[in-house]
RNA sequence: UGCCCGAUGGUGUAACGGUAGCACAGCAGACUCUGAAUCUGUUUGUCUAGGUUCAAAUCCUAGUCGGGCAACCA
């Protein structure tokens, strides 16, 4: 797979600038920070989507521009939601996305590393360094094994620092109910907990741990403000009880930290410097800071930037959706082809150069806007315009035959494997009397400006000769089943007759040489816009993303591989899909060709 | 409703007080043994109103519109 990412397909030509880059830099420029260091911290509820791809290309973008390393990081603070298929499934989409572009970026840690407690300036100090610059070549041949970071691994020391706000006088054990608590912090009410003593506060958070409250029955809270305008700065959570089974920690724990006490310190622990996350956690920036600012920590506080989600045209973003869609069954998978996440997306063709080209096109800003599918099928049709082998195979066939060829004969024509890289060369393509030509690329009655093949017409067949319609053959409903022509016979590469200027070239296979292939057409998921707009998304389905026909082929594509790229000349790209099996071809169509001719035809 | 954030062509973005540029999309043309690719040309824009300034997309004030947050989710 290494060599689908960068062969033949030029780097972006300037490194991308923006709000954040700009802010890295002058980091950078004073000398801030020893070493840059970001994290993509997903929570494994679900699997990553084309939203990640850009906050994952953001976070390890800097790590590459800036001689920086980005951790990977489970941020797995909620054993109810999430799960370890989600934790693999992240890791494969991240591997696949950065490899071979900022691979030796990735910080990871030694399987099983816990933070070691050190002194710094005199003060204890929890760290968690990485490993990074080693390939995944290099990992899996090393003896050593590695894993990512996970937020559940500092458990203990997240502990330790709740007991030292407690301490501290700066955090409280409350036994409001949710309802309650809910009801004071929107009215700016103080909790009737909130002046508890130390001892007392110490005592219950020790008791919580120990198992001995029911979910529910008691939280722990920052003693920060009642009726803070910013309402995660009225007193917030910072633990909860669950008496569930981690998929990381097991049964160890049943007190969970809240995202918001968590994400900060694991990003401290990290030693990471520039905390990158979406807008919507803006309000909690002041929380962020409040916690790490109170706990008298020895190092460099990292800081959070943040920046616009990806919203894209004509899908919906959102895991909970993309669950839905999974759970109901309205989609094969989480790596459908048809979905907007990483692995539907690799799944159908896509390459991971492509992908991150969308992302660098796109840019960074904090302007929530709604992209443009066009801007990603460009990034695609680009890419793969320059790696896809060219093929003959025809969708859906007409028979073709050719009256003055000779019946048995056999001629191989030459046929360029890819205009664009002439180095892949070129193939022999059967040719006989008898073939399939596209149904579209024959009409009875044409209208304008159509310069395909017609009664009486001259069309070339792509690598071989210029044909001419003598003939339509129907059936007894009427349809047209077959069509006789004439070739010019001279008219072949080289032939005297080559160079005569005939408008069309349509593509071909021989009917007898030709070979089987399912082929799944996918459309997008819905027809419109913004399906999660208004109301249910799931009445916005397109009930025709997806057509699976069988195409004919030319005989190359026995030999087709998962690693490579094809077009079938004059229709679209296509990627073998992880059903195919040997004897049996499944190509998923990743993205038609432009077509100018649907548009004109659009045009009456 | 409170708090926070944002607003540049159809879409996504750049311009950091000094010529509003780029990409996608669109349109027109050239070329073409892929109606693809490539090449050329081109339509369209600074939310509004005040202010500061020789000069404002940029700074200030107010408004308008849009988004986010107000979970024992992240």
């Amino acid at each position: 797979m290494s060599n689908l990412n960068n062969e033949n397909v030029p780097a972006p030509a300037v490194a991308p600038s923006d709000f954040i880059r700009d802010i890295v830099a002058a980091h950078v420029a004073e000398n801030r920070y020893p070493r840059i260091h970001t994290r993509f911290p997903p929570e494994p509820n679900g699997y990553l989507h084309i939203g990640h791809a850009k906050s994952i290309c953001l976070n390890f973008g800097i790590a590459r521009e800036f001689g920086g390393i980005c951790n990977l990081r489970m941020d797995d603070t909620n054993p109810t939601k999430e799960d370890i298929e989600y934790v693999d499934s992240i890791q494969a989409d991240v591997n696949w996305l950065i490899g071979d572009w900022a691979e030796d970026r990735l910080g990871l840690k030694p399987l099983g590393k816990t933070p070691e407690t050190k002194l710094v300036n005199e003060k204890p100090d929890f760290q968690m360094a990485p490993i990074f610059g080693t390939s995944e070549v290099e990992r899996k041949n090393s003896d050593a094994k590695f894993e990512p970071f996970y937020a559940s691994d500092y458990f203990d020391q997240i502990y330790e620092y709740a007991v030292a706000l407690i301490k501290k006088g700066k955090a409280f054990v409350c036994d409001m109910t949710p309802d309650q608590t809910d009801e004071y912090r929107r009215t700016g009410k103080a909790s009737p907990f909130r002046d508890r003593s130390v001892e007392e506060n110490l005592d219950l958070f020790t008791r919580m741990k120990n198992g001995e409250f029911q979910d529910g029955s008691r939280v722990l809270r920052a003693k920060i403000s009642v009726d803070a305008p910013n309402i995660w700065l009225r007193d917030p959570l910072l633990y909860r009880i669950k008496h569930a089974e981690h998929h990381h920690t097991g049964a160890k724990w049943c007190i969970y930290p809240m995202y918001d006490f968590a994400h900060c310190l694991s990003d401290y622990i990290e030693g990471i410097t520039h905390s990158i996350c979406t807008l919507e956690f803006e309000v909690h920036r002041p929380l962020y800071d409040w916690i790490l600012e109170n706990l008298d920590l020895p190092r460099p506080l990292p800081h959070q930037y943040e920046f616009a989600r990806l919203a894209l045209g004509y899908t919906v973003m959102s895991k909970r959706k993309l669950m839905q869609l999974v759970d109901e069954n309205l989609v094969t998978g989480w790596d459908d082809p048809r979905m907007p996440t990483i692995s539907g997306i690799r799944r159908r063709g896509v390459t991971a150069a492509a992908l991150r080209a969308f992302a660098y096109n796109i840019g960074i800003t904090k302007y929530n806007g709604l992209t443009d599918v066009s801007v990603l099928e460009f990034a695609i049709r680009e890419d793969l315009n320059k790696r896809a082998l060219r093929r003959l195979a025809v969708l859906r066939p007409l028979k073709v035959v050719i009256t003055n060829y000779p019946e048995g004969q056999v001629e191989e024509v030459k046929a360029t494997n890819n205009p664009e890289a002439p180095e892949t060369g070129w193939r022999k393509v059967p040719f006989s009397r008898e073939l399939f030509i596209e149904q579209d690329d024959f009409q009875e009655t044409p209208p304008p400006k159509f310069f395909r093949l017609k009664p009486g017409g001259e069309v070339r067949l792509k690598y071989a000769y210029i044909i001419k319609c003598e003939e339509i053959i129907k059936n007894a409903a009427g349809n047209i089943i077959e069509l006789r022509c004439t070739a010019d016979l001279e008219s072949k590469m080289g032939g005297a007759t080559a160079g005569r200027k005939i408008k069309g070239t349509i593509h071909w296979v021989s009917a007898q040489h030709a070979v089987d292939a399912e082929v799944r057409l996918y459309d997008r998921l819905f027809t419109v816009p913004e399906p999660d707009a208004d109301g249910d998304f799931k009445t916005h389905l397109n009930p025709h993303s997806l057509e699976v026909i069988t195409a004919k082929c030319e005989p190359a594509m026995l030999e087709a591989v998962p690693s490579e790229r094809y077009q079938f000349e004059r229709l679209a790209y296509f990627a073998l899909d992880l059903d195919a099996k040997p004897g049996k071809l499944v190509f998923n169509r990743t993205i038609t060709l432009k077509d100018a001719w649907a548009k004109e035809a659009q045009k009456k």
